[in-house]
DNA sequence: GGTTCGTGTAAGGGTACTAT
DNA sequence: ATAGTACCCTTACACGAACC
């Protein structure tokens, strides 16, 4: 299911698993549509339908297939190919900060033209060789950049996460399931900075409070927006239905389908 | 389909220590 | 004082199996 073994370039039949995304990517639905949460937005896909993932951020894909077919093209730009790029092209960046991990792309017939003429290159594997590679990728962010300069700020920007508004992070992204190491450089912290701090905000240990958070959430899906448990468990990032109905039961002292159950037999007050 | 329980293990909390 | 590191011990969790 992982897709560990990650080539910079593949066309392939599911979408990562993967919530972090550790290197700028660039993404074409081919067939299928795909859901993409990004902590506040949602976006829906459709064949045909591109965009940026930016590195170091959180996202969650849902796939869709249509017709029993789902496919997309991934495309990696790992710092090394950005740092040789911009060492020849010079793009510079203008200092603008957005916080989105997501950025849908404009249709462009440029775009279309290269995804037509990448598709011969793909192996039986789906893979690209690393030759050709490098210079469609060149010239997909010749194509990306002079249609979006404003990528320039996001894709040259080759720092590491600064230190952040841990609260409103914390608000936004919660339901992402990372590790707390992650948690913390990605608000610009160390582990220990990031546990203390966390501490003065939320006066909780941060495991603490996302498992109550995560909890409180579902809770409120299910009392009230009437979600299926089943359907919850893994939105709000919980790994496993076993692991979730129990934490559930020890807050809330029931189980969660107890919830849908006691309106069913009677009726509400 | 949902719940409970047992088990091995990785994650994380606590703390003491060092560096700035 | 503030920030980072290292360590150890506990616990939360994933996973599987059995059961409702």
């Amino acid at each position: 299911m992982k897709e560990t073994a990650i080539s910079a370039c593949y066309i392939s039949p599911s979408p990562s698993t993967e919530q972090f995304i550790p290197d700028h990517c660039f993404m074409y639905l081919v067939s299928g549509a795909m859901l993409v949460y990004d902590g506040s937005k949602e976006y829906k896909l459709a064949p045909g339908h591109y965009g940026i993932g930016r590195r170091n951020h959180l996202a969650k894909y849902t796939k869709q297939t249509i017709n029993g077919a789902f496919k997309k093209i991934y495309i990696l730009f790992e710092q090394e190919f950005l740092v040789a790029f911009n060492d020849s092209y010079r793009f510079l960046p203008r200092g603008k900060k957005t916080v989105d991990a997501i950025m849908p792309l404009k249709k462009n017939e440029l775009v279309e033209n290269f995804v037509r003429s990448l598709m011969p290159y793909f192996n039986e594997k789906g893979v690209i060789e690393k030759d050709f590679l490098n210079i469609k990728r060149t010239e997909l962010l010749l194509i990306l950049l002079k249609a979006n300069p404003e990528l320039a700020d996001i894709l040259f920007d080759f720092g590491d996460p600064e230190k952040i508004d841990l609260e409103k992070f914390m608000n936004r992204n919660y339901k992402f399931n990372v590790s707390i190491e992650r948690f913390a450089y990605l608000t610009g912290r160390s582990l220990s900075a990031f546990k203390r701090d966390f501490e003065k905000i939320f006066k909780a240990t941060p495991s603490h409070w996302l498992v109550q958070k995560r909890l409180e959430e579902a809770h409120y899906l299910i009392d009230k927006k009437h979600k299926r448990p089943s359907d919850v468990y893994l939105d709000l990032g919980f790994e496993n239905f076993s692991h979730f109905s129990f934490a559930f039961k020890k807050l809330f002292g029931h189980p969660p389908t107890q919830l849908n159950k006691a309106k069913k037999g009677r009726s509400p007050k």
